[in-house]
DNA sequence: TGGTTATTCAACCATATGGTTGACGATTAT
DNA sequence: ATAATCGTCAACCATATGGTTGAATAACCA
């Protein structure tokens, strides 16, 4: 599995991993917060944290005794791209994406 | 697996059925002609077929003898919506980003 | 120092996955 | 009618995956 779209696409292939990311994505949070919400053992979710960080899906960093993860968007968006290239959906050009960004923080879309 | 996104992304996590996929892109195929680039049997491209017919990436029609492949976007496009929540950007607004496409397409930006 | 907390490791288990082969049913061609 | 082609099925195999538990390591607290 040495493809990067291998494991990630795996990686996305799981409910709980997929739960965590989202939880990933309101903050940064410890193995054990991450864990807290699920109904299965500490070292499964430290299992499945493995994984996402070997997806590149998130980074890990110790500090002092709590590892703390956090969500790292660029592996997804090379699977999102990969995607995109099956043109039969609305192409989402990404050159026109960042122009429609740049313009909604212009003109806040409240008017 | 019944959460149509397992069944996606776990398909779409091997190597074989992303290739498959792309050839799909170009023109539909019999099962035959997809299973003839690839140095496995018959009975394993079958298999792969399968699984992307159950996550509904693509769609079989037998007609004869012959069973066609065809690309079904669909579910791909409710994946990779998922995957947009992640971007590095601010939530995406898809039909904002629509709408701003087909302003686009009325006032070529060149001008 | 000793105790608690945070996380991983190792061994294990059940099931899923990706592949093989050979037989089979259905369709088409000679 | 017979043979060839298309594709799936069934049984099997090796390895991967997702989970468990209990022990181990490391950092903090009293």
């Amino acid at each position: 599995m040495s493809n990067p779209l291998d494991t990630v696409f795996a990686a996305l292939g799981d409910p709980t991993r997929r739960a965590i990311l989202t939880m990933l994505l309101e903050d940064d949070m410890a193995v054990t917060d991450v864990a807290e919400p699920f109904e299965m053992s500490l070292a499964a979710i430290s299992k499945h944290l493995g994984i996402l960080t070997r997806a590149r899906l998130i980074t890990q960093e110790k500090r002092g005794r709590v590892k703390w993860c956090k969500l790292d968007p660029d592996a997804m968006r090379t699977a999102s791209v990969w995607m995109q290239g099956f043109g039969q959906f609305e192409p989402i050009n990404l050159d026109a994406f960042e122009r429609f960004l740049a313009l909604e923080l212009e003109i806040p879309p409240e008017r």
